[in-house]
DNA sequence: GCCGTTTTCGGCCCGACTGTTTTCAGTCG
């Protein structure tokens, strides 16, 4: 899969051309394909291999022959070509922030800058000003940039951002003045990492909030700050923006604030062509500046045409064709979630009891939730054996008694051995009610043996969702290599499903997989993989992901009643089909 | 470099803020 790869070179394309100051639009065509490429869900060697290249938006002829050349030989010619007399530094140079394509080409054409420790030299002795528009304020800035690229700006996980920004607007909603108060960016699109918190506010009285916003106790430093802007930098480290318009331009100020970018170019070119134009301000008719739209969002689609569509598909991946078209998917709700399937307890490493994840998941509004506790070759999560399982589910069954209200379903998150086989024998599996199959050791298998090792797992007829499909763990683990698309395709041929694990770390399948799954059909199941009961509140992410994915209510499996999802999990069993033909519709339950 | 119910050529989104300018360029989102 070497999507990312031709994603990058295209992107450090876009920035070689940008310092050489060429056309802006060629550089916008090299940054839209390096975009699509990394959403792309499709293998791009396949598509290379099927000549199927230029279905990718925004790649047409010549991108295509360069994705080629470069999967052919490792190099593209004319990329290499353009390179020349740019050394790779003065690229990073634009890492920097408030430093661009033409500071960098003035840094290295005037005073030979290449490395970021030679900006920092110049930048303290005081050598940078005198330079074209650079006086000390500039070179001060150029400093503060420095260092908040040595302290490393990494986007911060959805799960943690998202608190955060929530705080804020419990922060600022009470201020006098303030109408409406919303969070945007990435954030309100739920990507699973976010590089700075957008809110949004309409007040009469933008100065009040102003003041309100920069002297915040979250506020660690002012970094900008207009009459309508202010930027800041959060105590926990990431960037937060703030924008006050007027209450009539509350809806296209979200959706522009919304973004994405991308998406936000493709509704303005549309508008154009129907003689209109949109900002943040309002939809307005090109020839005579009259406001047309602007106080909600689907008062600004509509005005071009579209029906509204959620923040979570806002990415310029296809859903402007799907809502002019009327394609838009019905997207999965967190109150379509009717249970959790995969929950841990102190049994394992989890800490909370039984008793407490049943009244929590009760407390949640939960129809049922599976006990999944972990198998004994997770030594360190201190596993349980066939006999402590066996123990374990009578108190499973107990629990049950005193909480009439939900269905409480004993399972496991069964270890999948390194050879595919599962870490309890079938005869033990029989008696559980659903089992999670999950990869915990030996990530580093070779792509062959890990695919078939988890391909193997699922034709196992007791296993009836896939865990953390990828293993993942933002910001600290990279994926083991696998080959999902030959995983998806045998969790469909077998009926099995597929987790989005929501807990806020892992995101695993995260929402390129998930859709690629929904795309060829696959069953998903959202779970929280809860060990402590907060946790059982980030269902949220699993369900975020799964509506970024495209994901609708039917396509996963814990939406279900709980009398289909236990014919579902039943149905792969030996004698299910003939207890279906018996009785001539899915089987009694006990409970 | 892409792309087409206004086009196979001529378009290609829009505005705020900063720092440096005395009317604007660069950067950012």
């Amino acid at each position: 899969m070497k999507n990312f790869e031709v994603a990058r070179l295209f992107d450090l394309m876009a920035d070689i051309l940008e310092i050489r100051g060429e056309n802006p639009f060629r550089i916008r065509a090299y940054r839209r394909a390096a975009q699509n490429l990394e959403s792309l869900t499709e293998d791009v060697e396949t598509l290379a291999r099927e000549e199927r290249l230029q279905e990718i938006p925004g790649v047409g002829e010549d991108l295509a022959g360069k994705i080629v050349e470069y999967l052919r030989t490792g190099r593209v010619k004319d990329i290499e070509a353009a390179k020349k007399g740019i050394p790779p530094g003065v690229v990073q140079l634009m890492n920097v922030p408030g430093i661009g394509p033409k500071t960098a080409r003035l840094l290295h054409e005037k005073e030979g800058v290449t490395t970021l420790d030679r900006l920092e030299k110049l930048a303290r002795a005081g050598k940078l000003r005198g330079l074209q528009g650079i006086q000390a304020k500039t070179e001060a800035n150029i400093l503060k940039g420095i260092a908040q690229v040595r302290a490393g700006q990494e986007r911060m996980p959805l799960g943690h951002a998202l608190p955060l920004g929530r705080e804020l607007v419990h922060a600022l909603e009470g201020i006098p003045g303030v109408s409406a108060i919303e969070l945007a960016g990435s954030l309100r699109r739920m990507k699973e990492t976010v590089g700075d918190i957008d809110l949004l506010v309409t007040s009469t009285d933008p100065a009040k909030v102003m003041r309100a916003f920069t002297t915040l106790p979250q506020v660690a430093e002012v970094l900008e700050r207009g009459n309508t802007k202010a930027s800041a930098r959060h105590r926990e480290g990431i960037q937060v923006d703030l924008r006050v318009l007027e209450p009539e331009s509350f809806g296209a100020a979200l959706v522009y604030f919304t973004g994405s970018k991308q998406h936000n170019i493709r509704i303005r070119e549309i508008a154009v062509k129907r003689g209109l134009k949109i900002s943040e301000y309002g939809v307005f008719r090109a020839s005579t500046g009259r406001r047309v739209a602007g106080a909600t969002e689907a008062e600004v689609y509509a005005a071009i045409g579209l029906p509204w569509i959620p923040p979570e598909l806002r990415e310029d991946l296809g859903e402007v064709e799907a809502a002019a078209t009327g394609r838009l998917p019905r997207l999965v709700a967190l109150g379509d979630i009717r249970g959790d399937l995969h929950c841990h307890t102190t049994a394992t490493d989890g800490h909370q009891t039984i008793e407490e994840l049943v009244a929590a998941a009760e407390r949640r509004g939960h129809e049922y939730v599976v006990v999944t506790d972990h198998s004994a070759a997770a030594r360190v999560a201190g596993g349980l054996s066939a006999a402590e399982l066996a123990a374990h589910v009578k108190k499973i069954r107990a629990v049950q008694t005193k909480h009439p209200g939900i269905t409480v379903l004993a399972g496991s998150e069964c270890d999948i051995l390194a050879d595919g086989a599962l870490d309890y024998p079938d005869a033990v599996l029989a008696g559980l009610d659903l089992v999670i199959g999950a990869v915990h050791s030996r990530f580093k298998q070779p792509r062959s043996e890990m695919t078939g090792r988890i391909c193997r797992a699922l034709a196992n007829p007791y296993v009836s969702v896939l865990a953390h499909p990828t293993g993942r763990l933002i910001g600290e683990r990279g994926p083991y290599d696998v080959d999902l698309d030959e995983v998806f395709r045998a969790a469909k041929r077998y009926g099995k499903a597929i987790e989005i694990n929501s807990y806020p770390a892992r995101l695993d399948l995260n929402d390129v997989h998930a859709r690629r799954a929904r795309d060829l059909g696959v069953l998903i199941a959202v779970n929280t993989d809860a060990h402590v009961l907060d946790h059982l509140g980030t269902m949220e992410l699993g369900v975020a992901t799964a509506r970024r994915a495209w994901l609708g209510k039917a396509e996963i499996v814990n939406t279900w009643p709980v009398k289909k999802l236990l014919a579902w999990a039943r149905s792969s069993r030996p004698g299910a089909g003939r207890q279906r033909r018996g009785r001539g519709r899915a089987g009694s339950f006990r409970r």
